[in-house]
DNA sequence: ATAGCGTTTAACAATGTTGTTAATTGCAAA
DNA sequence: TTTGCAATTAACAACATTGTTAAACGCTAT
């Protein structure tokens, strides 16, 4: 792996775990073995690294969703696949709702960019389909199962830090924890849409 | 409000936007209006600024919980009024999961301090009245739903950032938008308990 | 071998950080 | 009114931060 390369994923590193503003170039560039210099030649400045790794795994995350939401099923196979797609892109990237959320919290200029293509996959299914789905549902409260969905998906992540480090859970139980929720958000989203 | 009181209320903004390690004393102090060595002269360190704040949030929310978990009735009736509770609780501070999900992640440390007492309070139910409550849940995961009730209560506090600095909700649509979502959280659970 | 070019370092500047300390202010009690 | 003490400031130390720049390094092609 070239310098280049070990820099930004020491940078992915360091950014998942605190954050822009908490996060240093030089540690980055030690955690490497490079002069922080190198940070500079390479990226330019630390907002121009970060936003390079933000930019790839926002294109990830809606690349997963177009796909899932292109796919026209009824409610329950489009919110069971919608589930199962984002736990599954969190749980490649575990530190990623964390990269969203501080992002949105300190610094929403950096993501006011991604605002029209956000709401882009979710429109297909919301505006397209959504008459035939607010049927499916009691009160057609569409959108809320969908965001209902996406928190039920993160939260499991978000809570990985705690449980390694203050619960003491070992890998093995993290992940087995993780399965539990995956299966539970599962359970609760049929029975939401299933029955008045 | 004497500068002690300013510098402490400060601070409690300071770290709820920004977390322990972007957080400045310096910036704190100045947003007061007095030299930054006021807050060493009244709190020490940031250190203990923080945990200052960090443990009176964390007291409050085990009363709370404490007192909903004591009233002993159906998984329905807990479940839904300890839904309620931390809503409200979040609600009272806006910023309190940001400032627990930071702690967690960067500063574990601070959290290993509650351990114990964080288990008590849900002991109480899921100990004492496990039993009858898994009767009343199809698959008898009884911990898994008070997560998902957990989950469902803060996700909401922590997405009003970017409604509000990328999506660019109001602070009324901010209200109508938290209301929404505590009333799918109820009726979810209602599903969810309510039929095998 | 050497000229050239991309890579890397060391050093610097400007700024910000936390915490300490000596000096000053201002009020309250004797 | 003057002594005394709490509150506040200004200045300092030690260090970390980002970004720039000139120099050195090392490889490749001529």
């Amino acid at each position: 792996m070239s310098i280049e390369d070990k820099i930004l994923a020491a940078a992915k590193e360091e950014f998942y775990r605190s954050g822009f503003d908490a996060s240093s170039t030089a540690k980055i560039a030690k955690s490497v073995g490079v002069t922080h210099a190198m940070v500079n030649y390479y990226y330019r400045t630390k907002e121009q690294l970060f936003l390079r790794i933000l930019d790839s795994h926002v294109e990830k995350a809606l690349a997963v969703l177009r796909k899932v939401m292109r796919e026209h099923g009824g409610i329950e196979k489009t919110l069971t696949k919608t589930a199962a797609a984002l736990f599954g892109l969190f749980n490649e990237d575990r530190y990623f709702p964390f990269l969203l959320l501080d992002a949105s919290r300190s610094h929403p200029e950096y993501l006011v960019r991604y605002r029209e293509r956000l709401y882009e996959p979710a429109k297909d299914v919301l505006d397209g389909h959504i008459e035939r789905l607010k049927e499916s549902v009691p009160d057609g409260n569409v959108t809320g199962l969908f965001e209902t969905v996406f928190s039920l998906s993160y939260t499991p992540f978000l809570h990985v830090p705690f449980l390694k480090n203050v619960a003491g859970y070992s890998e093995q139980q993290i992940d087995e924890y993780l399965q539990r929720r995956k299966e539970e958000m599962l359970t609760l989203l049929q029975k939401r849409y299933s029955n008045a």
